[in-house]
DNA sequence: CGGAAAATATGAGATATCTCATATTATTGT
DNA sequence: ACAATAATATGAGATATCTCATATTTTCCG
């Protein structure tokens, strides 16, 4: 990790302003960081210095059980808040983020501005909206992989991930994510490309029935 | 649904006060409520006309998928909010709650105070709090779910929910929570009182080695 | 460039979990 | 008290998903 010193740390705070979200002035607290791809922005069991917000890259969000299995509850992507929990509870972060890619935060250190953060009614309920949004879509994510088996996750999955029809995301990450084997994640890929749905290229997926694609995403 | 009126809106009043989560006085615009066994305290699909506080009795939070499984996400026991996503999205209701003992609550009629409620840090720094406890809970049945079987997801429900070593829950409304089929939810039961971890009464089933329990707990 | 590590791919047996059908018991409401 | 509804119980076949093992290809870094 690397804190970015002016010109730099100033053209990150003009591309991203984020005053709006605080009642009082806090960019003077705020420092812009990069991680490298595969950095821990937070380690599990770590301690949080600092209230990050992510404004470019992926980083993953992930937590590793008793069994070593590892449940990767999150991609994160810009606009996006981590550490806010750690900064109301007062606790060791329970889940692990490491970067996916070159990430650049705007970093708020939580000793200096603990106090003035929870007094902060603008900042405290963006904070609830955020939470609130968060709460959500884990809500709906814990619901939907009970109730609907690999085939309608992962062919929302790839809706969602594709660009241009094309869809180029690593089994490996994939399958942490859906919670399911790596194997069994091959077998329902090869059963969409054996139903032509989707068409297996050199470095991913060509989308090639997108409407029974979007059946089977519901 | 039925409003208390003096003394026993004060009564509720008295005996659970909620004063100190609000910076402005909220006695005035508190009414108690109570409602039957099986009531719905928000319908899917509704719009909220209070935010609840949950004092007394239980209730469960539950999601109608289009396929018609029901996914029963929590059960709700005091003190909790409920209502509070949709006080902060202005959204209907996407998930029931619908009472599984008489339940009573104090509602906080949102019309006449929303502006005030998003705009009190107090109140807010206590709203933040409880949707982070609220996404770091779900977080964890997510994965938990994810990745560990029935008998050890079981056995943790089971010690959560005895009382005094008795384990006396509905089953139709366990395999909801749990997300497994009622069949399986059986088997699974059958196979920890052949093992003789718990043991089957008339009414519920009592927790006869509570070390091997825990044990399978995680 | 080359070796090590990571990612991808495949086959096969095992098992956790599902669906379906039916019977019995308990609870509820009139 | 009785009928209807809800909850509980059981057997059995089907299937979604898992584990394991191995081979091949791709990526990364010194």
């Amino acid at each position: 990790m690397q804190f970015l010193v002016e010109p730099l740390r100033n053209y990150y705070l003009n591309k991203y302003p984020i005053e709006s979200l605080f009642s009082f002035p806090i960019t003077p607290f705020i420092q812009v960081c990069q991680f490298e791809r595969g950095e821990f922005i937070f380690k599990e069991g770590s301690y949080p210095e600092y209230l990050y917000y992510l404004v470019e890259g992926k980083a993953k969000l992930y937590v590793t059980h008793e069994n070593g299995k590892i449940s990767l509850i999150n991609f994160l992507q810009a606009p996006t808040f981590m550490g806010e929990i750690e900064l109301l509870n007062e606790e060791r972060i329970s889940k692990a983020i490491q970067t996916v890619t070159k990430v650049t935060c705007l970093a708020i250190p939580i000793h200096a501005c603990k106090d003035k953060l929870l007094t902060d009614a603008t900042f405290l309920k963006h904070l609830c909206i955020f939470l609130s949004q968060k709460a959500t879509t884990i809500s709906a994510k814990y619901t939907e992989n009970q109730v609907y088996p690999l085939v309608n996750r992962l062919a929302a999955f790839i809706l969602v991930s594709a660009d241009h029809d094309f869809y180029k995301e690593k089994h490996t990450e994939v399958c942490e994510y859906l919670g399911v084997s790596y194997r069994h994640l091959l077998h329902v890929f090869a059963k969409l490309s054996e139903e032509g749905v989707i068409k297996k290229h050199s470095r991913g997926y060509l989308i090639q029935d997108r409407i029974r694609l979007q059946q089977l995403a519901k």
